[in-house]
DNA sequence: GCGTGATCATGG
DNA sequence: CCATGATCACGC
């Protein structure tokens, strides 16, 4: 089962909104993927599906996911109380950009510009074939959102440009974080130090923190 | 091997 | 309980 790629934002939306109180099953059913045994190892699964059924495009490009029409799709774990159970993945932190990179032409606003948010029930209770998608938000960043967004980023990646990754942690940015991004610890990527020599790292990813995306299930 | 899709697992 | 740091599968 192939979905072809929305015509429109219109177009996206209303598939979008036909998800509404589905299950995951119905949904892995209707593209004929099998639920994964093991859950806790395929972390993925729900986004990939959400992406086929919607029709999303970019695959593992560092491109929002409908590229035509600038749109990111983000899937988003709610707790039983509603609130965003987790942190969302935006993009890799880059470590090694020699030159400086305007917020607007940034991978991060590239994809935080316009995103459709598919929010679903994650209950430990029931087997993931019954959790439900909730209501699809297609949202950007209000004024002042995008204030605080910018200004974490620019903070976060003038430590990353200065070399100054050792003194980067999780509790660094106010709605944007980095925190590791690899196979386990162990990863390496190639890094700045204070002097501007190449070290070893961690691949690093910036995260949307979930009062952030709290705000914006209830705006 | 790297980036995208993310969630897991533990300490405080 | 929750945030931080760690981890897993896949496509290319």
């Amino acid at each position: 089962m192939k979905i072809p790629p929305p015509k429109s934002e219109a177009e996206l939306i209303q598939r979008a909104e036909n998800l509404k109180d589905r299950s995951l099953g119905e949904l892995a059913l209707l593209m004929n993927l099998k639920m994964p045994e093991n859950f806790s190892r395929e972390k993925g699964f729900i986004g990939q599906l959400l992406e086929l059924v919607l029709g999303a495009s970019a695959g593992s490009k560092s491109e929002p996911d409908f590229q035509t029409l600038g749109i990111e799709l983000k899937t988003l774990p709610l707790k039983i109380n509603g609130q965003p159970k987790e942190s969302t993945y935006v993009s890799i932190v880059p470590l090694l950009s020699s030159s400086l990179i305007a917020w607007r032409e940034s991978a991060v606003y590239a994809k935080l510009r316009r995103v459709l948010w598919i929010p679903y029930l994650f209950d430990k209770a029931s087997h993931p074939q019954d959790w439900l998608i909730k209501a699809p938000i297609l949202w950007s960043p209000s004024t002042e959102d995008e204030r605080v967004l910018k200004n974490d980023w620019q903070e976060l990646m003038s430590m990353v440009q200065m070399g100054e990754l050792a003194q980067i942690d999780a509790r660094l940015g106010e709605y944007l974080q980095i925190r590791p991004k690899g196979m386990n610890a162990s990863a390496r990527r190639q890094g700045l130090n204070e002097e501007g020599q190449a070290i070893a790292t961690s691949p690093l990813g910036f995260y949307l923190r979930p009062e952030f995306t709290n705000k914006i299930l209830m705006p």
